[in-house]
RNA sequence: GGGCGCAUAGCUCAGUUGGUUAGAGCACUGCCCUUACAAGGCAGGUGUCGGGGGUUCGAGUCCCUCUGCGCCCA
C-alpha cells in the first residue's frame, strides 16, 4: 500500500483524472494495430448548433461502457468523435446569433464583422452578406460551440481519443463526401432529375423523404362545382361537385379522379369537365388511390398539392401545370393552359400571392361566381412538413441530385433490406424499424440542398452558346483535387474568366444534404483514401459498433448503409447498438421544448458526480427508454463512496501478504463466487448488455462488503502471521484487484482513484479479469450467510448492538451443509461474538441463537 | 390506419430454454455511534405478475383476445 488518503473523497476527482488521462494518453489509439486487434466505434457526431442534453449523457455513456470493456479485454479501441456542424441548423443559429442572412449574389468582404454576437434585437432586419462571409461566420460560431461540447464529454469521462476529432464541414469531410459522390456518379448511383420535389418555401430548399413529417393541422373542405360538358364540349349546365382542402390549386388542376369501382362516376371516366373560374377542360380519370368515402368521392388532381398528386401525375401520365415557384408564390404570368379571357382575369388576381393568400382569393371568387357550395367545413388533417420547418411543404418541379436508395428499384431495396441481416442489432427488434423504413420508401434519396453551409456538390455544367447550362454535360474534378468549391474553383480546361459566359461553365450552386455527409462518418473518421496514403481506414473499417438512438435509424443508420453498400458492397459495421430515450417521471419524452428538461448535463455531473450519473445511465439497457431518476444517481454515488471506503479498509489491514496461499475454505469460496461474476459480466458485455454486467458486479460487491469482509475481518486483523490470517488478507486483495477492474467501465473516476492507491498505471489500461477457475466451489457461502443472518437478526430483534455476546449458536442441518458451516466456524464466532457453537444433524438448515445476558461482558 | 415495444411491490426495474415459497434497489419502519464507511450498518412489512380465455402435470414466462401507455411510420 502506498498513499491512501486519511479521509477518501469523491470531491474533485473528475478534474484530477481527466487531466491525468489526457496527459498520459490513456485512451490513445494505436495506429499500428491490425484490424483483428481493433475495436472501432462509429460515434454519432452531435449537432453543435443544438445543445447537449441529458439524452446525450445517457447514450454516450452506453457507448463508453462498451469502449472501456473492449479496451480492457485487449482491443485497441478506435473511438473518435465528431461534431456535426454543417447544414441548415447551423445556418439558422448563425442567423439568429449574428443578425445576418446569406445572399449569394454579394461579394466577399475582407475582415467582415457581423452586426451582433448574440442579443440580436427583435426589430433587427437581417443584414445580407455574401456566401463566403456567411460560411466564415458559420465556422466561427461552431468552433466555439465545439469547445463547449468537448469540455462536457471530457467531464463525462468518455474514453474518446481526443486527437481524432473531426467535423462534418472540415476539409476531410468535404474531401470524403465529394469523393463518395463522384464515385456514386461514375457508378450510376447518383443522378440528377427534373421532378416534383418536396420544397420548404421559407428555407427555399428541397427536402428529402426522411426529413419530412406529418403534422395535424386545421384545414377546411371546400365544395366546388366543376362544369359537365356535352359530347360537343359545350356546358350541359350540370355541376360535378368535388371536395378539396386546397382550392387555390384550381388553376393547376389537370384531372378529376375517382375510384375505378365507384359506380357514381364510372359513366364519366374518359369524359371531360371544365374547371370553375379558370375554364380549363380536364379529363375524369380512374385510380385505385381515390377514396370513395372521402368527400364526394371524386377529387381534383393538381400539380402538385400532395404526394398522392405526384403518384397520380406519374402513373396516369398527366401534364404538369405547376404554378407555385421556389419563392412559394404563384407565377406572375398567366399560364398558357388558361386560355379564356375570364380565366386569365381570374388568374391575374392570384399572380404573386402565397398559397394562403391565394386560397382566400379563390374562395372569394368562387363564392362570387356561385361555383362554391356552402361554407368551408373545418377539418384537421395530416399535412407534410419539413421537420425543421414552420409552413407546410409545397411540391415544386425542380432539377435535383439523387442517390439511389431502393425507393425506385425493387432489387436494390431487397439488397438493402438484406444488408440489415448482416448487422447484429442490440436489441434485435430494432431491425424491424430499418426494414419497415426501407420497404416503405417512395423515391430515391434527394441529396441536393439550395443552401450555403454544407459540402458543395462538386460539379460544374458546360454552358451553351446562349449561356444556358447544359445539365447533361457535367464537368467533374479529379479526386486528387478534392475538396473543391465549384463557386470559386474552375473545372479543368477552363479559366475563371469563362464562369457564366457562353460556351463557358457554371458551378452547381447547391450543397449536399447533411446526411449525405454524415452517412460517411466511418470514412471521415477513418480517413478514407487518405491523401498521405495512410492505411488507417483498412485498420478500422468495417467498424465494430454503431451506437445511436432509434429515431434516426431511418436517416443516419440507413443512409450509412446505402453509402457502404454502393461503395464497398458490404455493411459499414458489425453491431448496431440502439439506445432509448429519457423519459420524465410521467413517462413523457424528455425534451427542452416540453419544458421538462430543465437540468443541464453539467449541473447533473456537478451535483451528483460523474460516476453517479454514469451509474444511472448504465442502468438503461440497449433500446429501452429510461426514466430520469436522480434517486438512481444517489445510489451510484453511494456505490462510489463505498468503493473508496472498502478499498481503504482492505488495503489498511496489515501488510501486503505477497504470494501467501489462499487456503481457507471461505476465502476460496468467495473467490469462486467472484469467478462466476467475472464470467457473467464478461458474457454480458460481449452481448452489449452492460446493465447486466453492472448488476452482477454490484450485487457481488455489496455481498462482499456486508458478509465476507465482516466474516473475515477479525481473522485478517490478527497479527499472528499464521496461514489463515495471510489467507484472508490475500483473498481480500485478490478480490479487490478484480472488483476494481469490473467496475472500471462504469465508474472510471473512482476506480482509477482507488487503483492508484496500490497499483501502477491506469486501471483503464489493465487486462479485463478472467475467471481463475481454481477456487472450487462457492456453495458454502449461502449457508454461512444464512447462519450469520440469523445471528444478526436475533440481536436486532432483541434491540441489542451487533457486538452483543451470543452464548450459544446451535446449528442444525444436513451433514454436508453442516460441514460447510463448520468450515467457517471461527469466522462466524468472530463476527457474531459467539461463545459456543453446536452442530447437530437435521433435515434442513436451522439456527437457534441464545443471547448472553446483557451484563455478561 | 399499419408496425414495434411496454404493463411484475408505493416508485424504478430484474426475472435466462415454462419448473420449489416471484426477487433487487429506492422509499418506509425499527434497532445499532460495531477497530472502512452515520453520506454508514443490521433487520422488517409490502404483490389478483394490467383484464379475460387457452395450451400444459405445472404459466410472470408460450398462444389468442381485450384494455392502457410509449415510440416509429402512414
Amino acid at each position: 500500500m502506498t498513499n491512501i488518503p486519511e479521509k477518501p473523497s469523491l470531491d474533485g476527482i473528475e478534474a484530477r483524472w481527466m487531466q491525468r488521462w489526457d496527459a498520459d494518453g490513456t485512451y490513445r489509439f494505436d495506429r499500428n494495430a491490425s484490424r483483428e486487434q481493433v475495436f472501432a466505434i462509429d460515434t454519432p457526431p452531435p449537432t453543435v448548433s443544438g445543445s447537449l442534453h441529458i439524452g446525450h449523457v445517457f447514450s454516450f455513456t452506453h457507448t463508453d461502457l462498451v469502449a472501456r470493456y473492449q479496451r480492457m479485454a485487449g482491443k485497441h479501441v478506435f473511438y473518435p468523435i465528431g461534431w456535426d456542424d454543417n447544414g441548415l441548423a447551423t445556418e439558422r443559429r448563425v442567423q439568429n446569433v449574428t443578425g445576418v442572412r446569406c445572399d449569394p449574389s454579394l461579394p466577399y468582404v475582407e475582415g467582415y464583422q457581423p452586426p451582433y454576437r448574440g442579443d440580436v434585437p427583435k426589430d433587427h432586419r437581417a443584414t445580407p452578406i455574401g456566401r463566403a462571409n456567411f460560411v466564415e461566420l458559420c465556422h466561427d460560431i461552431t468552433a466555439h460551440d465545439e469547445q463547449q461540447f468537448e469540455a462536457l464529454f471530457r467531464r463525462l469521462g468518455l474514453s474518446v481519443d481526443w486527437s481524432l476529432v473531426y467535423t462534418t464541414i472540415g476539409e476531410r469531410a468535404r474531401r470524403v463526401s465529394q469523393r463518395a459522390f463522384l464515385r456514386n456518379l461514375a457508378a450510376g448511383h447518383a443522378y440528377q432529375q427534373d421532378a416534383p420535389t418536396l420544397w420548404d418555401i421559407d428555407e427555399r430548399t428541397a427536402v428529402a423523404q426522411a426529413e419530412m413529417e406529418d403534422r395535424e393541422v386545421a384545414g377546411a373542405y371546400h365544395k366546388i362545382a366543376f362544369h359537365r360538358l356535352d359530347a360537343g364540349g359545350a356546358p350541359t349546365g350540370e355541376a360535378l361537385l368535388i371536395d378539396t382542402t386546397r382550392p387555390e390549386l384550381l388553376p393547376s388542376c389537370v384531372a378529376l379522379v375517382a375510384h375505378p369501382n365507384d359506380e357514381r362516376y364510372q359513366p364519366l371516366f374518359g369524359h371531360t369537365v371544365r374547371t370553375p373560374l379558370f375554364e380549363v377542360d380536364v379529363p375524369v380519370v380512374a385510380h385505385h388511390l381515390a377514396e370513395p368515402d372521402k368527400g364526394t368521392g371524386i377529387a381534383m388532381i393538381c400539380t402538385f398539392g400532395d404526394v398522392t398528386d405526384v403518384t397520380w401525375w406519374r402513373e396516369l401520365d398527366l401534364p404538369s401545370r405547376a404554378l407555385i415557384g421556389f419563392d412559394g408564390r404563384f407565377a406572375a404570368e398567366t399560364p398558357d393552359w388558361i386560355t379564356t379571357a375570364a380565366g386569365g382575369e381570374a388568374y391575374q388576381q392570384l399572380a404573386g400571392l402565397n398559397p394562403k393568400q391565394a386560397q382566400k382569393k379563390v374562395v372569394e371568387l368562387l363564392a362570387a361566381s356561385g361555383e362554391m357550395l356552402g361554407e368551408p367545413r373545418p377539418i384537421t388533417h395530416p399535412v407534410k412538413f419539413y421537420e425543421r420547418g414552420h409552413r407546410a411543404l409545397e411540391i415544386v418541379a425542380t432539377r435535383q441530385w439523387y442517390i439511389r436508395n431502393g425507393g425506385r428499384d425493387e432489387a436494390l431495396r431487397d439488397e438493402l433490406v438484406a444488408r440489415g441481416n448482416e448487422l447484429i442489432w442490440h436489441p434485435p427488434y430494432m431491425q424491424a424499424r430499418y426494414s419497415d423504413w426501407v420497404n416503405g420508401l417512395k423515391g430515391d434519396w434527394l441529396i441536393s440542398r439550395q443552401r450555403f453551409f454544407g459540402v458543395p456538390i462538386p460539379v460544374w455544367y458546360r454552358l451553351d452558346a446562349e449561356g444556358n447550362p447544359l445539365y447533361d454535360d457535367v464537368l467533374v474534378p479529379t479526386e486528387a483535387d478534392l475538396p473543391v468549391d465549384p463557386s470559386t474553383d474552375c473545372p479543368a480546361g477552363f479559366t475563371e474568366a469563362q464562369r457564366g459566359q457562353p460556351r463557358g461553365f457554371v458551378g452547381d450552386p447547391d450543397v449536399m444534404d447533411t446526411w449525405a455527409t454524415s452517412s460517411l462518418t466511418p470514412h471521415i473518421a477513418g480517413d478514407w483514401e487518405a491523401p498521405d496514403g495512410n492505411d488507417l481506414f483498412q485498420r478500422v473499417f468495417p467498424m465494430d459498433m454503431r451506437p445511436q438512438a432509434h429515431d434516426i435509424i431511418r436517416t443516419w443508420l440507413f443512409a450509412t448503409m446505402v453509402r457502404s453498400h454502393h461503395e464497398h458492397g458490404g455493411v459499414p459495421w458489425r453491431n448496431a447498438a440502439i439506445s432509448g430515450f429519457i423519459l420524465d417521471p410521467d413517462r413523457k419524452k424528455l425534451s427542452k421544448s416540453k419544458g421538462n428538461a430543465t437540468t443541464t448535463p453539467i449541473d447533473l455531473l456537478e451535483q451528483h458526480g460523474t460516476d453517479a450519473v454514469r451509474y444511472w445511465a448504465a442502468n438503461g439497457r440497449p433500446g429501452v427508454d429510461t426514466i430520469y431518476d436522480e434517486g438512481q444517481m444517489k445510489v451510484g454515488r453511494k456505490l462510489a463512496t463505498k468503493l473508496l471506503n472498502a478499498t481503504k479498509f482492505v488495503l489498511g489491514i496489515g501488510d501486503d501478504p505477497g504470494d501467501a496461499g489462499i487456503t481457507e475454505p471461505v476465502d476460496r469460496a468467495m473467490l469462486a463466487r467472484l469467478d462466476t461474476v467475472v464470467a457473467d459480466a464478461t458474457a454480458a458485455f460481449e452481448e452489449f448488455d452492460y446493465t447486466r454486467a453492472l448488476e452482477r458486479t454490484e450485487a457481488f460487491f455489496w455481498w462482499f462488503c456486508d458478509d465476507y469482509v465482516e466474516l473475515v475481518k477479525g481473522r485478517a486483523y490478527r497479527d499472528t502471521g499464521a496461514a489463515d490470517v495471510l489467507s484472508a488478507r490475500a483473498a481480500l486483495r485478490a478480490a479487490l484487484h478484480v472488483v476494481h477492474r469490473l467496475f472500471a467501465p462504469f465508474l472510471p473516476f473512482v476506480t482509477d482513484e482507488v487503483w492508484s492507491w496500490w497499483q501502477q498505471g491506469s486501471v483503464h489500461n489493465q487486462a479485463w479479469p478472467t475467471p481463475a477457475g481454481t477456487w472450487a466451489d462457492a456453495s458454502m457461502l449461502d449457508p454461512v450467510s444464512e447462519v450469520l443472518a440469523v445471528i444478526r437478526r436475533s440481536k436486532t430483534e432483541a434491540k441489542l448492538s451487533q457486538k452483543a455476546i451470543v452464548s450459544l449458536a446451535a446449528v442444525s442441518g444436513p451433514a454436508d451443509v453442516l460441514a460447510q458451516v463448520r468450515s467457517a466456524e471461527g469466522d462466524l464466532r468472530d463476527v457474531g461474538s459467539v461463545r459456543e457453537m453446536q452442530f447437530t444433524e437435521g433435515t434442513e438448515l436451522t439456527t437457534s441463537v441464545t443471547l448472553a445476558p446483557v451484563d455478561a461482558l
